[in-house]
DNA sequence: TTTCGGTATACTGTATACAGTATTCAGAGC
DNA sequence: GCTCTGAATACTGTATACAGTATACCGAAA
């Protein structure tokens, strides 16, 4: 029989919501000062509280959330101290990363890899949030590559926690292009084959990052 | 006024069904045959579906249960490829504390650390339990004092699964002794101040327990 | 005007009720 | 005995109802 079993793929409500909620975070609808009430999210999805309340359970378990004791949920306020720590966080992960891709060195990942580095550099007159998105592809790229579900399940964490800090809002006033520009080095990091450059190269690339990024703050008023 | 706020702390019955559901798999009550269900969860712990429900959801995304088609949650197998990407994993969260910890080189936690050792290898015939949560409690206390809470979060996140995953089951054959002994030699690593040394030592520590881990696995029939 | 007290309100957490679906099992037909 | 069909069962997912608690508001007393 050529039929193939349908995965039923049991979507839940919830999922959607959470979905929902975390692009309402990315585009900026949901700000600092909104309150996520259950009743009313639900109201206006036109369902009942309980997934409504699921959703914003687990962005809480999360960190993006966090319950206000007057009740509602607010998007959760990150310290100068914590971008740092989430900078070192990303430094481990990456890191490990290019380790293993460095370690194995396969010529045909790094066509690839240098492929989609140009696909995303391909931004003409980029926004922030373009800007974003196209260094998290990147960045991703190299993480599907590694092939490490739990790494990359922890860079989801990572970047899906800085985006709902809104960290990249900082970036505003920063030079994209100056750090958009230095990915195709990363690659090249990795051909030399020795695990302990390719390290040092991608934590360099990250911490110059943070530093943009605490230059962007710093020049925000 | 010298009073300070009560942080009411409204702990959720869902984290504490949660809790008992780890602390439950963790001693092998629940083995992977069981099936757990909604209803007969909540009759036992004489509460509603709804906080078992919450607790059982939380699980699922983190990996520990699925659900089974038939209904009911299970405990996730894992394979011998995840087994491998957990513990690079592994490498990469405890290598970069080490890194941390190298930098600042502070003789003072030097010593706490080597306390904190000392204390837990005192086990007089341990268990496979014992050793699991000794071999735990050391490697944490690294992570604790590199002071980095994503990081710290992300290790309990590996522990956890691997807890889950019953992996330790697989080390019941293996030396103990010799796996619970190196420990000294790592803080020995961080007080060298170099960070490549010290990422090295603990990478080489885990790839090490990676190996008596499958050691383990094999000859267990 | 400020402070106190009490009631109304708003919101969460928990319980229960309802609906839909997959699985199991018993019985009919062969 | 074996296969197919359909009803019963056993679950989950979603909606709703209920209870408790914290905040806000408002009016009275100092």
């Amino acid at each position: 029989m050529a039929l193939r079993s349908i995965t039923t793929q049991r979507r839940r409500l919830a999922d959607e919501v959470y979905d929902q909620l975390v692009n309402a975070i990315m585009s900026r609808e949901i700000g600092p000062d909104d309150r996520l009430v259950q009743e009313k999210l639900a109201a206006e999805l036109d369902i009942s509280r309980t997934p409504v309340r699921e959703a914003l359970l687990r962005l809480e378990k999360e960190g993006v959330l966090h319950l206000a004791n007057s009740g509602g949920f607010r998007l959760a306020k990150i310290s100068e101290e914590e971008t740092l720590e989430l900078y070192q966080a990303r430094a481990a992960i990456e890191g490990q990363a290019a380790r293993i891709l460095a370690a194995r060195n396969d010529p045909a990942e790094m066509k690839q890899l240098r492929a989609t580095i140009r696909e995303n550099e391909k931004l003409s007159n980029p926004s922030t949030q373009d800007y974003f998105a196209a260094n998290r592809s990147i960045h991703r790229a190299f993480m599907e590559m590694a092939g490490n579900r739990f790494l990359l399940e922890m860079f989801d964490m990572i970047w899906g926690r800085a985006m709902a800090f809104h960290l990249f809002a900082a970036i505003e006033n920063t030079d994209i292009a100056k750090s958009l520009g230095n990915h195709m080095a990363l690659v090249d990091a990795l051909e030399t084959g020795d695990r302990a450059t390719a390290l040092e190269v991608f934590t360099a690339h990250i911490q110059d990052g943070f530093e943009l990024h605490l230059d962007g703050i710093r020049r925000t008023p």
